[in-house]
DNA sequence: AATCTTTCTACGGAATTCCGTAATCAAGTC
DNA sequence: GACTTGATTACGGAATTCCGTAGAAAGATT
C-alpha cells in the first residue's frame, strides 16, 4: 500500500491524454475531482499533481474518508482544541491546517456523510476552518484533490450528496480508466513492479502467462496487478510461468475463452467475419437487454454506446 | 438419399432471391450450374428448374459424376451399340437420350476426369451424341443442369478443367448458400423433416434443443440435418431434449462457445461492447492469417472480406 | 391532476467503414 | 529479359455506422 513511489507508467493513449490535461491546469489551484474504479491509481495521480503544482514544497496530506465514523473524520480534518474532544488530550491540528499552502487529497469521497459534506463545503466557502471546540476561524490556503468510485452526479441526483458541494470538487474532473480499458499499460507496469519488488533478480514472462496477465479483466486494477506480481515474485526465480499465475488469472478469463471460442468459429465452424461478428453482437445486445431486463438506456449505457447507436444496433439485428 | 420429395423449404431472403432468378431464366433452356457445398441441396434445385420448366413432360434425368471411372462414364452418358462395351450384352441408350426433350443433371461435374470433360463439350457443341461403337451421331435435345461443390474457375486457372466447356456450362450460375448462413431456415427444415418422417406422432422440440440445432455448423448442410432428423425421430417420442441430440451436436458447437464466452465477458469481465467486438476482431484477423500463414488474400477471402476491407482492418488493428 | 423524471422514438449530418479499381511489386516461367 | 501470375499497396467515393438533439410517451412524485 505504499505508494511513495511516484511513477505514473503509462504509454497508453487515453492516459497521456489525461496527463497532458493536467499539466494545463496543474497551478490554477482548481479543485480536481479523480473518478476511478479501486485499484487504478487515484492516490498516485494526486500526489502526482501536487508534485508538480507550484505548491509541491508545501505538504501533500491525503485521507480515506471511506467508513469513518462522522466525529472521528471532523476531528481529523479540522483538528480540535484541548479537551474538546472525548478523551483527547491536547489541541490538535486538523488535516487542513497542516496541508495548509499545499494539497489535501481526499480519497472516497463518495462515502462522506451528509452532515461531514456540509462542514467541507462550508470550508471551500469561507477558505477557513473552525477546530472542533474552537472559537476562531483559521485562514487555509489548500488545493483540493478528490477522489470517488463512482460518479458523483448519480448521487447529486439521488439525493445522497450535497449538490453545491458537487460543484465546488468538479472543477476539473478527470476519468481514469480502468486497467482493462488499457491492456497496453499490463506489460511495461508489470515490468516495473517486478524491477520494484526484485531489483536483482532478471525475471522473464512467458508468452502464454503474459497473454493470460494482459486478458484477465483485473477488477481490483492496478493495485491487484501490483500484488500479484508481489505474491508471484517471491517464489518465482527465472521465468514466470502460466502455472505461477493465480486462480483466477489462469481461470477467470473471459477474453481467453472468447478468443478460443472465436477460433473455433473459424476453424471448425467454416463461418465468415461478418457472421461471426453478426453473432457476438446480436447475442451481446440480446444479454444487455436481459441484464438490464428490457431496459434499452441502460443496455446501452452499460455497453458503452450511446442510445441511438444501441437502438441503431437493435434495427439492424431486428431485436423486440 | 431418396429426393422424390420436392420442396423447397426455405424463408431464407438469400434463397428467395435465388428461387426469383431462377424463374426468370427457367425457360430459356440455358444451362444452369448450382454452386455449392454436398448437402445443400443441388439436387432438388435441379429437379426443380426441370419440374417448373417448359420441359417438365420430358424426362429429367440425374447421375452423380463423383469418383466414376471413365469408361463406364461415357458408357452412362452416351450409351453403347451391341457388344461394343465389354461384357455388355445388348445395345443400351445413353443418359442423355433418355433425356431427349427433358433436363439432364450432372453432379459433382467438378469430378469429372479431362477426357470425359472433352466428350461433354462435343455433345454441347454439337448437340448430338455418339454412342460409344456407334457410327452416326444421334441429334438429342435437352437442357443441361450441373452442379459443383467448389468455384469452377479455380479449376480451370489450375488446368484441371476445361476453359471452354466451364462457359458452356457456366450460362446462368447459382450460388447456393450453405445452411450455417442462412440458419433462419434450420427451424422450418427441422419442423418439415420431422412432418415427413413420422406423419403421425406431434414432436416438439426444448428451446435448448433448438437452439443447439440452429448454433451447429452443420458442416454437412441439409443432408446432415436431415439425417440427424431422421435418426432422432426413431426413437423420440413426445419431445426432443437437448440430451437427445448427437454427440456432435451437443459438443463440437462454436457458437454456443463463442456466446458464453461473449456473455462472461460483458458479465464478468465487465467489458463494452467496442471493447468485446475489437477484441474478437483483432483475435480473428491474427487467427485468418495465421491460418493462411501471412497471405493477406487468402485470409481475406477466408474471412468473407475483400482484400481492402481486410487491410483496413489490419491498419485499424495496427497488425504486422 | 400537475409536474418532474425517465425512457423511448425519430431524424439528420459527421465520421467511419467498405470495396472496386488500378498501380506497384515479387516471383516464377519461357 | 520479356511475360505471366499472384500478392501487396494506395486511393476515392458509395454505403453504413455513430451519436447528438429534441420531441413524444410513460412512469413517478407530489
Amino acid at each position: 500500500m505504499n505508494t511513495t513511489n511516484l511513477t505514473l507508467i503509462s504509454k497508453n493513449q487515453q492516459m497521456r491524454e489525461i496527463l497532458n490535461q493536467i499539466s494545463k491546469v496543474v497551478d490554477s489551484d482548481s479543485s480536481v475531482l479523480l473518478i476511478g474504479e479501486t485499484g487504478v491509481g487515484k492516490e498516485i495521480f494526486a500526489e502526482y499533481i501536487h508534485k508538480i503544482s507550484n505548491r509541491s514544497l508545501n505538504a501533500f496530506v491525503k485521507i480515506g474518508l471511506a467508513a469513518m465514523p462522522s466525529e472521528l473524520l471532523a476531528s481529523e480534518l479540522f483538528g480540535h482544541e484541548k479537551g474538546s474532544f472525548t478523551s483527547a488530550a491536547g489541541e490538535k491540528k486538523g488535516l487542513f491546517e497542516i496541508a495548509n499552502g499545499g494539497s489535501i487529497f481526499l480519497d472516497d469521497i463518495d462515502d462522506v456523510p451528509f452532515e461531514i459534506q456540509t462542514k467541507l463545503l462550508r470550508v471551500l466557502e469561507s477558505k477557513e476552518i473552525m477546530r472542533i471546540g474552537g472559537t476562531n476561524p483559521i485562514p487555509v490556503d489548500v488545493r483540493l484533490i478528490t477522489a470517488s468510485k463512482v460518479d458523483l452526479k448519480e448521487l447529486v441526483s439521488r439525493g445522497i450528496f450535497r449538490a453545491d458541494l458537487f460543484y465546488r470538487i468538479n472543477v476539473v474532473p478527470f476519468q481514469i480508466p480502468s486497467l482493462r480499458e488499457r491492456r497496453d499499460d499490463i506489460p511495461p507496469l508489470i515490468e516495473h513492479f517486478l524491477k520494484m519488488f526484485q531489483p536483482n533478480k532478471k525475471i522473464e514472462i512467458t508468452n502464454e502467462a503474459m497473454k493470460a496477465f494482459v486478458n484477465y479483466p483485473w477488477p481490483g486494477n492496478v493495485r491487484e496487478l501490483k500484488n500479484v506480481i508481489n505474491r508471484i515474485s517471491l517464489f518465482v526465480s527465472g521465468k514466470i510461468n502460466f502455472d505461477d499465475l493465480p486462480f483466477e488469472v489462469q481461470n477467470e478469463n473471459p477474453i481467453e475463452f472468447l478468443l478460443k471460442a472465436c477460433n473455433k468459429c473459424y476453424v471448425d465452424g467454416n463461418m465468415k467475419f461478418d457472421q461471426i461478428v453478426k453473432c457476438l453482437e446480436h447475442n451481446l445486445l440480446k444479454e444487455a437487454l436481459k441484464v438490464s431486463s428490457g431496459n434499452q438506456s441502460n443496455a446501452a449505457k452499460n455497453l458503452g454506446l450511446s442510445l441511438s447507436t444501441f437502438r441503431d444496433k437493435l434495427k439492424k439485428y431486428n431485436i423486440v
